[in-house]
DNA sequence: AGGTTAGTAATTTTT
DNA sequence: TTACTAACCT
């Protein structure tokens, strides 16, 4: 005890107590509990660093899992910034990298080889597609993509096709889903395929039944350290718990608060039972926000107070200068004008020297990116579109990708099948079909069996020319490969094939684009060394880190906002059916609600500086105008923290109901009529002078036209429009025809 | 075999 | 409104 305390070491001394609690807690299983903005990946990298700095683990004995390729991305080079070298030998990464990274290595345990193609989700459904088919299952009464939906839910699920268990195989075609996934798992260990799901199933299924693979595991792993904890799935959640085990070293760093993707099959299930599911854990929050105001923290915190079953946490701002503008709540009468007022207020930030790039507009649903977007181009604002088709969705790149992927594998039915006819090769349902005969017969690829058919001479002139061509041109490539390697003959392939010919000779306005991508792609192939290497990073990489530079704003959906921060952000869309979600209720009945109110706090936590919240009273869905309500989350925020503005109408305290359209039938979001505070939401009142209207009267609607009044209901009234359908409607937006 | 047209459906999508 | 698919025609 003699011994003088060791000298603090920097990385630790920048951190807060609760932060340093969380780093410093090094043995047993640890559950961080992060709030929005608390520092949770200051948190997750110091660890990583501290456990490599204090000799507790060699780089290779940290798994340290992401979800997305960013994240891991960040993490690697923070702690490299901590340890001030570069981050190697390392296993971080996504879930889904990892574990195929360990599957190569355990392919044989399930049957496939170690060089396993993994499949993007195109070849998925054309595979599923094939299998319905072979077994005659009607394709229009039972579309493949909610049986891959079935199917994705159980790999969700750690379910293998013998787990499936009667009352679990849903009424899909019959009963016949659980049949149809284990044929569809025949067929992709046939072509030595795994899909995404696969790559934590087989896992799973390895760890689970081989204990000598499981300990080899164990003795390499000694600290676990994950990342977004809600987001997981229960196949990620065993595959955790098995490789931790061996030392009980779990760190997971997530906030129930933030799960917002049940859908995808996250179940926020396994953050509330962290405690239950790892005896003698302990449990450390971190609640002293650093990055938004007051109003803002207060604003998200009273909205996510309305969630049950929480954990609990309760954000302080851990800043001095936690002072700032109230939360704006916008009514407008249209999204039009919605569009306007945001266009508008971007240009007096900018006027007033802020830049674009810490602006952000955020959405519940892609379609209402469009009128951001025409207003930003007639206003002339800069702006990016986050999410999207990602590089590697796009067609040409698909293509592209298939090519190679049967130069690498001619065996790789589903790549052949993809460009044995693009471009055209006058190959049509007879000649693929043929094909696909001779393969089953005989067991053989396609390409070969395209060989035989080409030989035996059962084409068509022109299929058989065009068919012979590609064939010899891969013989051909193949060999160019070893001589010139990967780079070179990539582009001899594509244009020899005939491929980027197509696109010079399509004449739509994105032809040029995608052959600047094709030429993009090239590009990106010749920063791998091998082949095998870019195709593996691609199928597993599905990102596109361009269009990032240069001061823009920054337009995507709340799910894609996650994890991202902003000095401004526009929260528009906030009506009852859109936000919340229609069918998010529907669907998840009270859950969903919850999930989408989550979504709201994750969007309220994204500003630093101010957020402005707005609804419109009207808004075109495909095609015609719908009036709509204020979302209940409005109502949810706490008053004093707010500031309305944009609305005339000073009607107070009316009871509105909810329309039945957003009730549901299932009668599950039905609810007390509720109260709509001080302000109001109208946009034009109508003027006090005016009489009630009255049943019968025929009125004019700016937006639905003429029409007859059928029910008077205090302010609401119930038309039947002659150019639209009926609809119940603000009376301050009628007017005496 | 390939292009055209009519009909239908339309959240969120880390890998 | 748009975008995609399935049947239909040439």
């Amino acid at each position: 005890m003699s011994a003088p305390p060791a000298p603090i070491p920097d990385y630790l001394a920048r951190l807060n107590a609760e932060q340093r609690e969380a780093v410093e807690t090094l043995d047993g299983p640890l559950l961080v509990l992060a709030g929005a903005g608390t520092g949770k990946t200051r948190v997750l990298t110091t660890r990583f660093a501290h456990l490599l700095m204090t000799g507790r683990a060699f780089p290779g004995q940290v798994l340290a899992v992401t979800f997305t390729n960013k994240a891991a991305r960040e993490m690697r080079e923070r702690v490299s910034a901590i340890i001030q070298r570069p981050a190697e030998g390392l296993w971080l990464g996504t879930f889904h990298a990892l574990c195929a990274r360990m599957l190569r290595r355990h392919a044989d345990l399930v049957g496939l080889t170690s060089g396993f193609t993994i499949l993007d989700a195109d070849d998925q459904m054309r595979l599923l597609k094939q299998v319905m088919a072979a077994g005659a299952v009607d394709a229009k009464r039972w579309p493949p993509p909610g049986l891959m939906a079935v199917i994705q839910r159980w790999k969700d699920r750690g379910i293998t096709p013998d787990r499936v268990t009667p009352a679990e195989d849903t009424d899909f075609a019959g009963g016949r889903a659980r049949s149809l996934y284990a044929a569809y798992q025949d067929r992709l260990k046939d072509l030595n395929c795994a899909d995404f799901g696969d790559l934590m199933l087989h896992m799973v299924e390895i760890l689970r039944n081989h204990p000598e693979v499981l300990a080899e595991w164990h003795r390499r792993f000694r600290y676990i350290l994950v990342d977004e904890y809600q987001d997981t799935n229960l196949v990620q959640y065993l595959w955790l718990r098995l490789l931790a085990q061996g030392h009980k070293n779990i760190c997971c760093v997530g906030d129930d608060d933030q799960s917002i993707y049940s859908w995808r099959g996250a179940e926020i299930e396994n953050i509330l039972r962290f405690e239950k599911d790892f005896p003698n854990a302990r449990v450390v929050r971190l609640e002293s926000n650093y990055r938004s105001t007051r109003p803002i923290l207060a604003a998200a915190s009273h909205l996510i107070a309305h969630n049950t079953g929480r954990l609990g946490k309760t954000l302080r701002t851990g800043r001095n200068d936690a002072d700032g503008e109230k939360v704006r709540v916008v009514s407008l009468w249209d999204s039009e004008e919605e569009a306007r007022m945001v266009g508008e207020r971007i240009e007096a930030a900018q006027r007033s020297g802020h830049k674009l790039a810490e602006i952000a507009i955020l959405v519940r649903a892609g379609f209402q990116t469009r009128a951001f977007e025409e207003r930003l181009i007639t206003l002339g604002v800069p702006y990016r579109v986050v999410g999207g088709l990602k590089f590697y969705e796009r067609a040409e790149i698909r293509d592209a990708m298939a090519y190679l992927r049967v130069l690498a594998q001619p065996s790789d039915d589903l790549a052949f099948e993809r460009i044995v006819n693009t471009p055209k090769r006058g190959l049509g349902d007879t000649a693929m079909r043929r094909m696909h005969e001779i393969a089953r017969a005989e067991h053989i690829p396609l390409a070969s069996a395209a060989a035989k058919l080409v030989q035996a001479g059962g084409l068509a002139g022109k299929a058989r020319a065009g068919l012979s061509d590609l064939l010899h041109g891969f013989a051909r490539w193949r060999e160019q490969m070893g001589r010139e390697g990967h780079v070179v003959t990539a582009a001899t392939l594509l244009d020899e094939s005939g491929y980027t010919e197509m696109w010079k000779a399509d004449k739509s306005p994105e032809a040029p684009g995608r052959l600047e991508n094709l030429k993009e792609f090239v590009r990106a192939l010749g920063e791998f060394e091998t082949l095998n290497g870019f195709l593996e990073h691609v199928a597993l990489v599905m990102e596109n880190d361009e269009n990032a530079q240069g001061d823009r704003l920054s337009l995507m959906t709340l799910h894609a906002a996650k994890g991202l921060e902003f000095d401004m952000v526009f929260l528009p869309g906030w009506e009852e059916g859109l936000f919340p979600h229609a069918r998010a209720m529907e669907e998840g009945g009270e859950r969903g609600l919850e999930e989408e109110r989550r979504l709201a706090y994750v969007g309220l936590t994204r500003a630093r500086k101010l957020a402005i919240v707005s609804c419109a009273a009207n808004r075109r869905v495909y095609g015609n105008w719908s009036s709509s309500i204020p979302s209940r989350f409005l109502d949810e925020l706490p008053i004093e923290h707010i500031q309305r503005e944009g609305s005339a109408g000073m009607a107070r305290n009316r009871v509105v109901d909810m329309p039945s359209v957003f009730t549901g039938a299932s009668g599950l979001m039905a609810r007390k009529p509720r109260t709509i505070e001080a302000g109001a939401w109208e946009v034009q009142a109508r003027p006090s002078h005016a009489a009630p209207l009255t049943v019968g009267e025929r009125v004019f609607h700016k937006k639905f036209g003429y029409g007859t009044v059928t029910a008077v209901e205090d302010n609401r009234v119930d038309v039947n429009f002659e150019k639209s359908d009926p609809k119940r409607v603000l009376d301050s937006f009628l007017e005496r025809a």
